[in-house]
DNA sequence: CTGTTTGCAAAAACTTTGCACGTCG
DNA sequence: CGACGTGCAAAGTTTTTGCAAACAG
């Protein structure tokens, strides 16, 4: 069970007071260990009590993102998803045909991170990262 | 002025109708050189004739990508992004704060790529790759 | 001719916003 | 108590869909 608890005192910090509301949301995005979307959050919400709006679930995504507690993504799918820092640096396969996302680590990529930051001058921060192309399925069922 | 004409013998070879407004799209985003949202390739559309509607921009893009001849993306900016293959491979850095999108190529992460396609068996095919990090000039601006 | 494609308008899916009420500190 | 946060409902954006009319082959 990860640090919630550094996540809502950060926000603190900030300046931000503490609801139930933050508390139940921080906590259960820092706990799932991936990325999720706002309803899924909404769906965990819901599990647990009904006094949450969608509305509060999506500003207090954007309000961790806007204080670097945690990252929006785009898997493709229309959603964007969001995940903590808990859930670490990950790298998805998305397949373009049948959208199955694969979880890489970084390591298989980082030689290729360390030379992007130094010919751009761009930190990379890849805790999501996708890379498109061809599952082996897919590839097995349409060879194009 | 790249091969729209190839384009179009591909999809009247999958047995589709060549239309005007086929022909049309397929022409700008083609020549455009870069990746271009549904609603650039409508105003695209109106500098030339008033006679295509959206939803034939969406559906004729949604040809393209399911035969292959185009890829559909996401920047992160809540629009769906296309580009046929002219645009060629290319990877984006875009910077979580700013949003700025910086083109890079594909020989500086070639070696990662090659190195999932052995270890995960699936075949990457980045037209479009984005990195996500901070940008010098935002880095400068908000140390953290 | 005949099945495909289009335009239109309405709906769907996801996210944001305005405002009055509630509550953290 | 006062500013900040929330719920609610309505609106905003982007994309999809149903259907009758138009058209490619």
């Amino acid at each position: 069970m990860p640090h919630c608890h550094t996540y809502l005192k950060k926000l603190r910090d900030h300046g931000y007071r503490i609801t139930p509301q933050r508390e139940m949301i921080v906590q259960i995005i820092a706990h799932c260990g991936r990325h999720m979307s706002a309803e899924e959050v909404m769906e965990k919400v819901r599990e647990k009590t009904s006094s949450i709006n969608i509305a509060t679930v999506y500003r207090t995504l954007d309000l961790l993102v806007e204080n670097g507690l945690a990252s929006r993504f785009d898997l493709g799918n229309g959603k964007t998803a969001y995940a903590t820092g808990e859930h670490g640096p990950h790298i998805h396969l998305v397949c373009k045909h049948c959208g199955s996302v694969t979880e890489i680590t970084e390591s298989d990529i980082s030689a290729s991170l360390d030379k992007i930051e130094d010919l751009y001058d761009f930190d990379c921060r890849p805790y999501h990262f996708s890379v498109h192309g061809l599952c082996r399925d897919c590839r097995d069922a349409n060879p194009d």
